[in-house]
DNA sequence: TCTGGGGTCCTAGGACCC
DNA sequence: TCTGGGGTCCTAGGACCC
């Protein structure tokens, strides 16, 4: 066989293109930008254009942080929904070009060309990324940077070199002489806290761990985290560019812009919570068995409750019925003030799949075939009149969101 | 410094079954 | 009467990624 041919393609600073793109006259006129997180409230940065990465601003560090680096920095919402939508564009190029698509994230495109030589006239890796990467740019705006190499975490290495809006190909045989010159903490799946394990035993290069025998990484880490790392140090990596990987989970969470203390308040926003990832559920044409309620008390404690039903449900009424008890139970074990809460679904089916509903599963998941089609002529008004076209009878939901459809994900900024 | 929101994957212990 | 080992599912927690 001979060596499998992918490129990783990544979106250069993607939030931070959308927004300038998405408003030329604001965002678009700031070599200083930061994209997401309010100045005053809670918040982290989503993206910084690179000028302002200059000052020190990086992804994931508080919004307040980052304006004491950079002062003269805009900041501005992420704007969710054209992002969304210029990621789906560049998609859907990608495929007119490639045989075999993934995206791995709102910004980043696998593609397997494993098998496309004659088709492309033998053309080389990097000059098939180069006319990739000018295509996308031509019909989507967004600038992209694109890395090549035998496998998926090789062409993952490769695109950091290649940033910005470059090309970096790894040739079949330099693998090993590619990820010397890397640190540990360049892996991908090397993180902080495997870093620092790292570094306390005086592995800190790729060079250092490369004479660790696989039964010390074993005896370390255990049996399958050992094999990993004892892999991925040599940049082994069997996984397959898949197109058609299907989404595991569905969450919705928030923190508030001031910690809630009241069990009240909580359960308020527990509803919209419920509400909006049943919503999504239902759009997706799934079903659901596992519900996990996420609470974050003031001192960043996390923890969580989930209940796991015997047939899958799909309705508020059951899903937040059991998300209610779980906050319930999370609450009665430890009630402090709390600034984040979130509702998750995990154990996904296909709503098609589910078959009859007869007495017998009713008894076991609580949901009536009436909460199903109640729940299903919500979403058909909403469709037609908007979020806000129908409310609970019985509760007054005080956290229902405003007009905008294209909130409906969520930001950081509506506080 | 005071820590977002969307995800994926792994581990470990206990229950349960064969 | 006491005791195996393996497999799967569930739950809680955590690491990691973008």
């Amino acid at each position: 066989m001979p060596p499998r041919r992918i490129l990783l393609v990544d979106c250069d600073a993607f939030y931070v293109q959308v927004a300038r793109l998405t408003d030329p006259q604001g965002a678009g006129r700031a070599p200083l930008l930061i994209v997401g997180g309010s100045p005053t409230g809670r918040g982290v940065v989503t993206s910084a254009s690179y000028e302002a990465r200059a000052y020190g601003v990086r992804s994931a560090m508080p919004t307040a942080q980052a304006l004491r680096l950079c002062p003269q920095a805009t900041v501005v919402p992420v704007p969710r929904s054209a992002c969304v939508a210029r990621s789906r564009e560049v998609g859907t190029v990608l495929r007119e070009l490639a045989p075999v698509v993934q995206a791995a994230s709102i910004d980043e495109f696998y593609l397997d060309l494993s098998g496309t030589e004659r088709l492309f006239h033998d053309e080389s890796l990097g000059d098939t990324a180069d006319r990739f990467r000018r295509e996308v740019l031509r019909r989507t705006e967004i600038s992209v940077s694109v890395g090549g190499g035998t496998r998926r975490v090789i062409a993952k290495l490769a695109t950091r070199r290649a940033k910005p809006a470059g090309v970096y190909v790894v040739e079949p045989g330099e693998e090993q002489a590619f990820l010397s010159t890397l640190d540990l903490a360049d892996l991908p799946g090397v993180g902080p806290a495997l870093v620092g394990a790292l570094r306390k035993r005086g592995l800190v290069r790729v060079e250092d761990a490369l004479g660790v025998q696989l039964e010390w990484f074993q005896a370390w880490l255990g049996k399958n985290r050992g094999a990993w790392l004892h892999r991925r140090i040599r940049g082994l990596d069997d996984s397959e560019v898949d197109p058609h990987e299907a989404r595991k989970s569905i969450s919705s969470e928030r923190t508030f812009s001031e910690d809630i203390t009241g069990d009240e308040d909580l359960e308020m926003r527990l509803l919209g919570l419920s509400r909006s990832v049943a919503a999504t559920l239902r759009r997706k044409g799934l079903r659901v068995r596992t519900v996990t309620v996420k609470l974050r008390d003031h001192d960043f404690r996390t923890r969580v409750h989930s209940r796991t039903s015997p047939e899958p449900i799909e309705s508020d009424a059951a899903i937040h019925e059991a998300a209610l008890t779980l906050l319930r139970e999370l609450r009665s074990e430890r009630r402090v003030p709390a600034r984040l809460l979130g509702v998750g679904l995990s154990g996904l089916a296909s709503a098609s799949e589910g078959g009859q509903l007869g007495l017998f599963q009713e008894a076991g998941t609580g949901e009536t075939e009436r909460d199903r089609r109640v729940s299903h002529a919500v979403d058909a008004l909403r469709s037609r009149f908007g979020d806000d076209a129908v409310l609970p009878g019985r509760i007054v939901d005080r956290t229902h969101r405003r007009h905008d459809p294209s909130d409906d994900e969520g930001s950081t900024h509506d506080e």
